[in-house]
Formats: structure tokens, sequence, C-alpha cells
DNA sequence: CAAGCTGACGCATTCGTATGCATCACTCGC
DNA sequence: GCGAGTGATGCATACGAATGCGTCAGCTTG
């Protein structure tokens, strides 16, 4: 099993040519003629041979890899099942642009930045998670001045040349639902997702509810609205919470899917019916939304373009190119748990 | 910024050393006196140096690196959300092993295995998600005869010093959750999961079943066994399925939570409550199983452990060393949708 | 006291590819 | 018909660390 590796040299035997052109015919250098890329490219693909990216990398000085960082918390929480889409399609979409992705779990803790520069692990980086501005600001700036390219979902940073970012439309999207809910006749509200730590994208979908209450002249005020990260547990709590403080609400804007089912089986806990007594909106469509009964009403982003659109920039961005970021469209998914719909 | 490039010549310098002496202390190699290696590292350190990847992994010829392979479906489904703490997990092991771990999404028509040889682009794969052992084997095979380490999840697939496996007690726990039915009252079962192509953890789990049932002189017959791969839309279909043949069943065993979700919803929407007129379980422990309401009836997986001996397996075997199969314990988590519990 | 051994380190080479530069055969324009 | 220009290829080297082997000082042992 174990013969002796094939190199280029070895192609370059058989074909006939000197080493140097079957390395510059593999890479479709325009060096060399169409008939002897083709004749070199033939005979390689017939031995099995592939460049040695070690070598390649080596000689190149580069990595051509992406690494794909999920920041999570100090405390351990269930990372979101909405990035295991994103992750999914940064995959594909790096695997046909010829970069390995690289995927590592990083504490906010942890000292990833001089890791990464220092280990010279990827070409450039792709930061899904990143919930609170604020806590990243120094690792954000340490990585800009070390020259990493980095993009990042759903916080808006963006240094030319160096950093961008791609998220959704959360303000547009979160004040058209809010919107939905009260053209259905709500008139009590309720907010559910942290934003006073500039969680970016929270803190986007909480204007766009407050702006469409203002626009219809629906008070609200700082009570209802209830701190809570993405998770099942924080919906939970945060629903007990508000049902505490007594205050009548007939519909509850979660900023996640995930809060959303937390806080649906809250408000079942104490007896209340979603949507008979309250209506309740999520963000993200994950699968469940649709298999909840009541199915939940919330906003889809689309995660196959989310993923591509991550790695596309980031691989413009290594190539020095200039990169616009993006947002992207949402639809909303109207269903029962809001107290309309199919 | 751009400061040329610190080589283990640089440290070799200032400490007043050979380059060979540098790369043997950073190594942690005997050959060095504990002092002069104290010395290096403080300097190594001092300057931010870290061994350059790609030339090390040339000269070494070996690639640091693990890969983690989904295998898709032909069939676009979503990835079991149930990975995503296995891979969490596998990426914590790898990153404090000193692995570097690549993510990959294969389809089962792409000819993976030839690319992982030729490219050598790791040193071990981690194959999670194949449920079809069938339409794997000739892969696996090849696997094994280009003498590729592997280790697979949920698959008993052993070539010693090559292939290993980790998995959980599919078939004891699923006995044990049917019993815990039974033991409830309940008399007539069916179970949703597809068994038929050898899919081995939802046919261990099959098994368990009947096993359960024959234990307690319990009928069931092939109508009352419903295929479905593993997502909420199959597990829909599959009770609409079910419900239209009029056999009357008291009780769903579902092969995996995304089916018994989409079971559930399926129940609901034919007017029939879960648990007082059906009593549905799944297996798997999702997050969402706990804040369904019901709360799912479920066996909980310790994917943290999972994930952490896949990786250790495989890094043994690389290793050249002997590995055992790991069959990890469970946990039943009970909860309403059996009709009983918390 | 000499021969042998051991521990610690340096020298020189190697891994396989990419690329600057030299080379060489041709074509083209005047 | 000849120098300049162009396209295609070969030569030689460099990327940065790992490692087989040689060296040398100091110590042991008979």
């Amino acid at each position: 099993m174990k013969t002796a590796k094939t190199t280029s040299l070895d192609i370059a035997a058989i074909a006939g040519v000197s080493q140097s052109t079957v390395s510059r015919a593999l890479r479709n250098s325009p060096e060399v003629s169409a008939e002897t890329r083709r004749h070199i490219q033939r005979i390689a693909k017939e031995m099995h041979y592939t460049v040695d990216r070690n070598a390649s990398r080596l000689r190149a000085q580069t990595t051509n890899t992406l690494a794909l960082l999920f920041c999570e918390d100090e405390v351990e929480t269930h990372i979101n099942p909405f990035f295991l889409s994103i992750l999914s399609s940064a995959a594909h979409t790096a695997a046909s642009r010829g970069y390995d992705l690289l995927v590592t779990f990083q504490q906010l803790s942890e000292n990833w930045v001089e890791d990464f520069q220092d280990a010279h692990r990827a070409d450039g980086l792709i930061l899904l998670g990143i919930r609170d501005r604020a806590s990243y600001d120094a690792q954000l700036i340490e990585l800009v001045e070390s020259g990493t390219r980095f993009v990042i979902w759903g916080l808006e940073h963006q240094v030319p040349g160096v950093s961008s970012y791609v998220t959704c439309q959360n303000q547009e999207s979160a004040k058209a639902l809010t919107a939905h809910l009260i053209d259905l006749g709500h008139s009590s509200f309720a907010f559910i997702g942290r934003t006073s730590t500039a969680n970016p994208e929270f803190r986007h979908r909480y204007e766009g509810y407050l702006e469409a209450l203002a626009d219809r002249r629906i008070h609200t005020d700082a009570d209802l609205h209830i701190p809570a990260n993405s998770s099942e547990a924080e919906g939970y709590e945060a629903v007990e919470s508000l049902l505490s403080t007594g205050r009548p609400v007939d519909a509850i804007v979660c900023a996640s899917d995930l809060i959303a089912v937390g806080a649906i089986a809250a408000l079942n806990d104490h007896g209340l019916a979603v949507p008979e007594n309250i209506a309740v909106v999520g963000y993200d469509d994950l699968p469940i939304a649709q298999y909840m009964r009541p199915a939940l009403t919330t906003v889809r982003q689309d995660t196959e373009l989310a993923g591509r659109r991550l790695v596309e920039q980031l691989i413009d961005l290594i190539a020095g190119e200039d990169v616009e970021p993006d947002e992207l469209p949402v639809n909303l998914m109207i269903r029962r748990s809001c107290g309309a719909g199919a």
C-alpha cells in the first residue's frame, strides 16, 4: 500500500517536461500552452496525483485555509442550531473554492487572536455568534492591527480591505413582524431578548419592534422588555419574570426562536394558551418552528446564502479586493402562534 | 505590520544555539537538556514565535489535522442538531491535543475517499451521520485499503489498527424505554424509523423495542413499523400514513427526537392529544425535548463524551495504538409525552 | 590511565512545490 | 533579412522545520 509518494517530479518525467511546467500546468497558469496543460492534467489524474498541500503552502506562504470560529459564552450554553446551516453552507462554498475550513469553538476569554496569528493557521477568519460587541472590541482591534482578514456574522464591523460582515434585515423584519401583530389586534406588547450589552442583532430587532409600536402609537415601557440570551432556558425564565410583574400582555416578541420555545413552554405551564391568550413570535425559523404546535410565526433568514457570502467575502478580502458588506433579505413566516395564519 | 517572519533560526541566534536545538527544544525532545529547553521556550514565547505549520508538516510528512465528515443524503435534509454538540466537543478535544479539525459536508455520491487520500488532507477521519451502511460499504473498504485511519459514530465497523467506532447503548435503552411505556399501561405500539436499509442505530433501537414487546408478550406486526429518516417532515408523514391505516395505537416509539416532533405535530393536527390519547417517545434528548409541551420522553446520549472519545480513539489509531470501541451509557429522560412523569 | 560510553548539541540535508530568471525558438515589421 | 518582441519551457533556488549522523566534553570503569 505504502508506495513511495508520487510527486510533481514523477509527473514531469512521464509527461516529458520539467517539474516547473507541471506545477504551472496544474495551477492553470497561462504560461503553459493549452495543449501541454491538458496533457499534464490528464496524466496527473490518471496517476491520482494531487499537489502536496504542505509543500505547496510552505513555498507559497499561504494556508489555503479558512477558520470558522464559534464564539462561545463563558457559560456553556448550546450553540444555536441556526448556525449549523450556516456552517454547512460555508463548508460547501469553501470546498468549492479550494479552501479548507477549520472549525473552532472559542471561549471569549481565550486568547484566540494571538493564537491564530502566530500559528498562521488560516488566511482568514469567519466569526459566528459574537453577541456582545463590547467584550470583543479589544480583540477585534487586535485582529485588525495584525492585518488578519475576517468577516463577521451579525455585527456591522467593517474596516475596508480588512474586515466585513454579513447580516440580515433585522430591524425591518422585526418591525414588519410587530406591525403584523398589531394588525391582528394585539395591543399590549412585551419583548424578550437581551439588548443592553450591545448585542447587535437583538438590538436591531428591538429597535424595529419599538418603531412599529411608535408608528401605531402603542405604548410600552421598560418593564416589558425582558433581557434574555438566546436559549430556551432564558426564554422560559423571562416569561416567568414577566408574569410575576402582573402586567397584562397579549403579545410577546422574542428575539430568537429558542427564546420563543422557552417562552411558550412557560406560558403553557402557567395555563396560558398560545395564541388564544397570548401571541408569541420568534426569529430564525429553525426547523422546529414549523413543527411546533402551535407552529411558530417567525422570520426566516437565508442561511445558505449567508454561509456562502461569508466565505465569498472573506476570499475576496484575502485576495486584496474591496468588499461590500451584505444585508440579506428575509421572509416573514406567518404561522399560528401569532394568532393568525396558516 | 509585516515584519519579516521570525523563524527558528532567529530564535536560535538569540538563544545562542543551533536551529536544530531550537526545533528539538520546542518539541520537548529529551535530547536537549532541561535548562536549554526552558531557555529556548522562554525566548520563543517572548518573541511570539510559533512553529510554522506548513514547514513542520512538510518535513514530518504529517498533517496534524483531523477531518470530520458529515455524511449528507442525496436529498438535502437538515443535519440533525444532535451532531452539533458532538462537533463542539470534538473540536475542543482536538484543539487540546494539538490537532486542527477540518469540517466537511459530503454527499454520499462524491468521491471523498479518493480526495482525502490523494490530497493528504488529514491524518484521520471522523465520520458522522452514516445511516445506511450498505451504500457506504464500498467506500469504507476503500478507506481501509488505503490505510486511512478513521472512526465512525453509530456504526459498528472495526478493523483493528485502522478503524473503530463510538456508539451508545441503543438497544438496551430502547428496550428500557419501551418497557416503561408498557408499565404505564400502553399496549398497542407503533415504531417510526427506517431500519430496512441497515441504518444501524435505528435498527438497534428497533430491536430493543421488539425485545421489550416480546418479553411482555405484546403483539405487533409489520404494519406498525413505519420507515422514516430522521427529520420532522418524515415523522409527520409517517404518522399520517399510520393513521390512514386505521390501526388502533396508543403508543409510538420514534427512532429520533426529530421524528417525534413531526409525529406529535401530525397527531395534533388530527385531533389526537399527547399523551392523553397517544403516548410518544423519542431519542436523542435534543434541547427542544425538554421545552416542548408536552415535554418529550427520550433518551439522552452523552454527546460531550462521544465527541471526545471519537477524537481520542482516532488519535490513538494514528499513533498506531490499539483501540477499543466505546459503547457509551445513556440516560432515560422520562417526561410527560409518555403519559407519566415530571 | 586508557578505552569506552553517554549526554548534549551542531552540521548538513531533506521534504515537494512555486517562482524569478535564463533560454530558446519563432514571428513580425521595416 | 535582421533585431526586437513574444510565447513556452527549463534551471535553480527558496520556503522553514525536522532529523540522521558526526562531534566533543566529561565521566565511568577495569
